[in-house]
DNA sequence: AGCACGCCGACT
DNA sequence: GTCGGCGTGCTC
């Protein structure tokens, strides 16, 4: 018989890259691997996770602690989930602890058991219902919450009823004895109650499609593209029926704004089997048992944003990426991770097909086609014979602008509004102006935290950063000068909307950008206002952009085209051309044929010669080998490391340090190249400043192993616990 | 990251 | 005389 392990390789949830030994005491369960455990961590009791079990171990006795607890009688991580989080820690260099945890929901990770909690709620009966409460005048409380059940739509909750009555348990119980009110009980998410609704017939393109995603054995990356209205999202249910049918489950992410109500209710209509949203709406309740119930392995859909990638799914099938080169799938601060590109480790190491779709895809997935990595599934039939929209090109050298509208893109707008159609204004700048000037000495409001200019609110009547938040009063008066000419210079989505109102006074116009947004439901709510052609132009940052068709707008602007073409972020013609195809997508479907004009001052950049033809391919052929001469991604790989410090050049200093070892190691390590660490480009943000050190490499392999050496030696570096440093690996951004 | 321990300034 | 500032060291 094998000897009972006494010792217990705990991954804690702190910052440190490294495992912690516990005794087990004679009294406790063997725990499971990927079972979590409550131990004492210094002077704090935290829960963990167990990754390992041995018979000894390398630290004197007198370090050992015993563990306090066995809390999963088996693992809470099932086994294949928790090997990719261990692969993902060690690719994005983060902390395993630190992964586990953000794997978790946070019931669990605060060590609650892993049990679907049952909420409880009452409900009228029939009787309940047409009972009158005055019948119940000897018992006060009673009749209350008859009274309660009755005009609030018979239902109540616990929190509810909390509310209502601190007496309300003994009361309902009477209610319930006297067979007017019944306990509901609700474990999981049921099936959906109905037959699923069948969609449009798939045309031959997209029948095609779906065999072919259907026919996959094993592991198969598939990039799912096509032009915006060529039905890929109808591609989706077939497959993921197939898959439902089979008994397995189905994982599919959405970017972060498209995780509407209406895709969770539209694909939910066409499934038969339950349709998990995962979304950061959801209260820890929701998201502790939508989690356990994904868990069971019973067949369902889970449909979530970035975090989603990391629900256990023990009978995985499917993995679906809508949307796939949309950078919200990029966790942007702490751990790091690309959600897309773990969804295809993911897929790859359980053996099942992943699905990328995109009518812009990114230019590494295409790559990836190219290499022969991924199959792709080109849909170039617009669905109901829709055409594609026309381009045109404004040229602003030609044209005096005033409030960032030309003339013939004003025209446009006024024929649309003579045959009672919709225009669409793309504009990705909020607030009235983006910069305010004295005109007298030419001073300019500048943030006090950020090296950047301070945003003319002209409704609030403030100033604001938009990179760190802060606000004045809107100056009225010069500080240099005293001089009370002070100007607006540029133009975002407010002015850009008061213009047209000044233009059009008849128009119905409305914004949607994050300051019309911000209220809850005030998205939903202004959409619909749309489809239901309550407004004539829609002014918009990239909020428009997603998810959304509006088969009356037939006429799309795009105001600020040139914005990010020439910037410091190489990236920057990819994302243009990305946001303008999308938004372009909004426009015309089915019977109206659609224009789309583009406001720049570059007419002749290959971007908008790619956009004039539709050639999305043309673009990405050319864009690919730039960035093959460049050797920028994907044919290096990148790692930017970041510091950031309150005091000017400590982050850059210490990244100067850093660098410094980093080349000592790199001799060892053939195409790995380590740069000079630089300021930022916005070197001061929210009152830290910034530096940043690019190391970039010909294959992934011995970067790692470089960082695997580096790191370890930075963190011992005195002064790496004076600036705030991170490790960013496939940086999708720059700055 | 927390949290404790530790050694120097303005207060009941 | 103490409360508390944040430097530095550790967490099985």
């Amino acid at each position: 018989m094998p000897k009972r392990p006494t010792i217990i390789k705990v991954a804690m949830p702190v910052p440190l890259d490294r495992l912690f030994d516990y005794r087990l005491p004679a009294d406790l369960p063997i725990p499971d691997i990927g079972a979590r455990v409550s131990a004492q961590f210094g002077s704090r009791r935290m829960t963990g996770v167990v990754l390992a079990l041995a018979e000894n171990s390398e630290l004197p006795a007198s370090k050992l602690k015993n563990l306090v607890a066995v809390i999963d009688t088996t693992a809470v991580l099932p086994t294949s989930l928790l090997e990719l989080l261990r692969w993902t820690a060690g690719y994005y260099h983060y902390p395993v602890g630190e992964v586990l945890a953000a794997a978790l929901p946070a019931t669990l990770r605060s060590g609650k058991p892993a049990e679907i909690e049952t909420t409880v709620s009452w409900r009228l009966t029939e009787p309940g219902r047409g009972s009158d409460p005055q019948q119940l005048k000897r018992a006060p409380v009673q009749q209350q919450l008859l009274q309660q059940l009755q005009e609030s739509g018979e239902i109540l909750n616990r929190e509810q009823l909390e509310e209502l009555s601190a007496n309300w348990r003994n009361a309902m119980r009477g209610l319930v004895d006297k067979g007017l009110v019944e306990e509901l009980r609700e474990t999981v998410k049921p099936k959906p109650a109905g037959e699923p609704v069948g969609g449009p017939t798939l045309n031959p393109e997209q029948a095609a499609a779906a065999e072919s995603i259907n026919a996959a054995n094993g592991y198969q990356a598939f990039l799912l593209s096509g032009v915006t209205g060529s039905g890929k999202t109808e591609v989706y249910p077939a497959a993921i029926d197939r898959q439902l049918a089979a008994g397995k489950q189905v994982l599919m992410l959405v970017p972060e704004i498209g995780l509407t109500p209406q895709l969770v209710a539209r694909l939910q209509q066409r499934i038969a089997q339950p349709v998990l949203a995962l979304h950061s709406g959801l209260s820890d309740g929701q998201r502790h048992n939508a989690w356990l119930q994904a868990a069971t392995g019973e067949p369902l859909v889970v449909l979530g944003t970035r975090s989603a990638i990391f629900t256990p799914l023990p009978r995985l099938g499917l993995v679906i990426v809508d949307e796939e080169h949309d950078r919200s799938f990029k966790q942007q601060d702490g751990f790091r991770y690309h959600a897309r590109d773990i969804a295809v480790m993911r897929a790859s190491r359980e053996r099942v097909p992943v699905v990328l779709g995109s009518a812009t895809p990114s230019l590494e997935s295409m790559h990836n086609v190219a290499s022969g990595n991924y199959s792709l599934l080109d849909l170039t039939i617009r669905a109901g014979g829709a055409q594609l929209p026309r381009i045109g090109l404004i040229d602003m050298k030609q044209h005096s602008v005033h409030d960032g509208l030309s003339p013939p893109l004003v025209t446009a707008i006024g024929e649309r509004l003579d045959r009672g159609e919709q225009s669409l204004l793309f504009l990705n700048r909020r607030g009235y102006a983006p910069v305010i000037m004295c005109r007298d000495c030419g001073w300019i409001q500048h943030c006090p935290r950020c090296d950047a200019h301070m945003i003319m609110h002209r409704q609030k009547n403030l100033s604001r950063c938009h990179h760190c938040g802060s606000e004045t009063p809107l100056p009225t008066a010069c500080p240099g000068c005293e001089s009370t000419n002070l100007k607006p210079v540029g133009e975002g989505t407010e002015r850009v909307e008061q213009a047209l109102a000044k233009l059009f006074p008849a128009a119905r116009i409305d914004r949607i950008d994050r300051d019309t947004t911000a209220r809850k439901g005030a998205l939903e709510q202004k959409l619909k206002a749309i489809h239901d052609h309550q407004v004539d132009i829609v002014v918009g940052t990239q909020m428009l952009s997603k998810g959304h068709d509006f088969p009356m707008i037939t006429l799309v602007g795009v105001l600020n085209a040139d914005q990010g073409l020439y910037g410091v972020d190489f990236r920057g013609p990819e994302h243009l051309i990305q946001q303008v195809m999308q938004v372009s997508g909004r426009a015309g479907r089915a019977e109206h044929e659609g224009e789309v004009l583009i406001q720049t001052w570059h007419p002749q950049h290959p971007v908008f010669q790619a956009l004039m033809t539709h050639d999305y391919g043309q673009f990405v052929e050319a864009a690919l080998h730039e960035r093959q001469a460049a050797g920028f991604p994907p044919y290096t790989n990148f790692v930017l490391l970041r510091a950031e410090s309150t005091a000017p050049v400590k982050a850059l200093a210490f990244l100067d340090q850093v660098a410094k070892i980093g080349t000592g190691l790199a001799a060892q390590y053939k195409g790995v190249q380590i740069f000079d660490a630089i300021s930022a480009p916005m070197e001061k943000r929210a009152g830290r400043y910034r530096a940043q050190l690019l190391v970039s490499a010909n294959g992934r392999g011995l970067l790692h192993q470089l960082l695997n050496h580096w790191l370890p030696r930075i963190e011992n570096l005195p002064d790496a616990r004076k600036v705030r440093w991170s490790v960013d690996v496939d940086p999708v951004d720059m700055y």
